[in-house]
DNA sequence: AGTCCTCACCGG
DNA sequence: AACTCCGGTGAGGACT
């Protein structure tokens, strides 16, 4: 269908993608979606543009395929991400014509509905959108693994239906309990946005630590009042400052947390975000080069625990918060088919446990950092003694990891397991960002680095990519699932998810994020034994989950 | 006055 | 034990 103006134009579509009877031409598109149920799947060019129409219409749809998500995913597989996305930019290659630039992104309104990527001033024909979705069709067939390349286009396009949904359901919010919270922790506002009690009386602890006045949110005037006291610091990070012996460290590090608080997540935050006792951020799936999520604006993936107090479910209902357990580790296991690691992955309990059970490296927290460095590529510390015994231990997982780290090292694009890729050498940006260019020892010293800081980032990305697109395929089948319950999505983040359901329902619920968990690791990876459990708590304030 | 950069925190 | 991977956010200050 292509979207234009109020209405809408339509032509069903065959199997083989092409059309299969006459263009209908609608003049209302909610009631040309409403008006037919059975369409098991549409095809349109952005789902940002179209479902929050629907959704605000009280319309539904199964399946969907957005072709400039499909586009921008299919222009990183071919490595040319450099290019615009827009359906009227691959319209303009197709055609050989002049390549319209993407329009720059919109800063996320608070309560809009506006999708954040508007790329279409005027709406594009449905001749067009047609050629171009049969000329991805192509695309897919060209991939290094086509059916993996079509599961991650339907896994993303399910991916902007739920961030829809999510975004219209908003995660309930209790503004009340909010402000108690904030109250508990920074005190009494002051007349004039001023800082709030708590935070005044920090900053007069530290300055009478020093003997003068400090500024406590300004890094240089710290650092310098560390040095009036004889004492070099780096910098006023928190692990940093925690090193040091001095009085005004233990006021600062707590003025930093609240600071924090009060910036982000304050009355300001408060007064901006939450409307009608729901919060609704802006998703973003694949915002992320790795197919990981991000969200516009209200920082929905950064909220604090403290805050967590806030969310709290309606009356008879409950918040069922589910956490795939170990998601990275398992996901190796799954993508490099190491027999030693599956065999550990291949069970629901613990996974660092486990290890450490089979006398791998120590307790677990050992065994849980030496996995975790060898995934991200940790260049000291603990984790790296131990990267040995892990080599000998799991010797596909490990060389999985190093033969991605080396493609980066060397430049070259690395790709998830359904086919994400990611950017070449020449599209991190480095090289604009300003490299000196003296002699050539330093040059030298510069760009090895620079490769090792790409190595770490394709190691990362095989692993951190395809946990996103196991995350995909879940939450997928989970929507598909719930979707003859009253049980709503309405919070996702990178390998946990929240549904607010009546408590009658939170049984089924759960049930349906296990099986979901399993279905993702069997589509996603085939057939292997690695289990993808989930941690799950049926309760009333999202705080007490965890 | 508006834009860009740095810093440091939050989350996974 | 150390700060390695992926991001968003806001404040302050430097700059235009």
């Amino acid at each position: 269908m292509a979207a234009d103006g109020d209405g809408a134009r339509l032509v069903p579509l065959g199997p083989d993608g092409l059309p299969a009877g006459p263009v209908v031409t609608e003049p209302d598109l909610v009631e040309a979606v409403r008006s037919r149920p059975a369409v098991g799947r549409w095809v349109w060019r952005s789902t940002a543009e179209i479902y929050p129409r629907l959704l605000a219409a009280g319309v539904r749809v199964e399946r969907c395929y957005d072709i400039e998500d499909a586009e921008l995913l299919l222009l990183g597989h071919e490595g040319r991400l450099g290019e615009p996305r827009s359906a009227a930019a691959a319209w303009a290659r197709l055609r050989n014509a002049p390549v319209p630039p993407d329009p720059p992104a919109r800063a996320a309104v608070p309560g809009s509905q506006a999708p954040l990527f508007e790329p279409q001033p005027a709406p594009l024909p449905l001749e067009a959108l047609l050629e171009v979705y049969a000329g991805q069709q192509r695309r897919h067939d060209a991939a290094g693994h086509p059916g993996r390349m079509r599961l991650l286009t339907a896994a993303e396009s399910a991916g902007m239906l739920v961030a829809a949904e999510m975004h219209r359901a908003g995660l309930p919010w209790r503004a009340d309990v909010h402000r108690e919270v904030l109250h508990e922790l920074l005190g009494e506002r002051y007349a004039g946005g001023g800082e709030p009690r708590r935070l005044a009386e920090l900053a007069d602890e530290v300055s009478a630590a020093f003997g003068r006045r400090v500024r406590p949110d300004l890094p240089a005037d710290v650092v310098k009042a560390f040095a009036g006291a004889g004492i070099k610091v780096r910098s006023t990070r928190r692990w940093e400052l925690a090193e040091v012996d001095h009085p005004a460290v233990d006021p600062l590090i707590r003025y930093k947390k609240l600071y924090r608080i009060w910036t982000a997540h304050g009355w300001s935050w408060l007064q901006d975000w939450v409307r009608d006792g729901r919060f609704r951020p802006e998703y973003q799936p694949g915002g992320t080069v790795s197919g990981r999520w991000t969200t516009n604006g209200g920082g929905a993936l950064q909220i604090p625990k403290v805050i967590r107090r806030a969310v709290v479910a309606d009356e008879g209902w409950r918040l069922v918060v589910a956490d795939a357990d170990q998601m990275e580790p398992r996901v190796l296991a799954a993508i490099s088919r190491d027999r030693g690691l599956m065999e550990v992955a291949g069970h629901d309990g613990d996974l660092y446990t486990a290890l450490s059970d089979r006398g791998f490296s120590g307790d677990r927290a050992h065994a849980k950092l030496a996995l975790l460095g060898a995934i991200y590529g940790q260049t000291s510390g603990d984790g790296l003694k131990n990267l040995a015994a892990l080599r000998r231990r799991f010797p596909r997982a490990v060389a999985y990891v190093d033969e991605a780290a080396k493609a980066g090292e060397e430049g070259r694009r690395v790709r998830t397991w359904l086919g994400r890729t990611s950017p070449g050498a020449e599209e991190t940006g480095v090289e604009e960002a300003g490299i000196p260019q003296e002699d050539d020892e330093d040059r030298g010293r510069f760009s090895s680095s620079d490769a090792r800081a790409r190595g770490r980032f394709t190691r990362n990305f095989v692993v951190q990519g395809s946990a996103a697109d196991w995350a995909l395929l879940m939450l997928a089948a989970l929507r598909r699932s719930t979707a003859g319950m009253r049980a709503e999505l309405v919070f996702f983040q990178h390998d946990e998810v929240i549904v607010h359901c009546p408590v009658e329902e939170t049984e089924a619920v759960t049930r349906a994020i296990r099986e979901a968990g399993t279905l993702a690791g069997r589509l996603a990876f085939g057939d292997t034994p690695v289990r993808f459990p989930f941690t799950v708590a049926v309760v009333e304030r999202y705080a007490d989950a965890k």
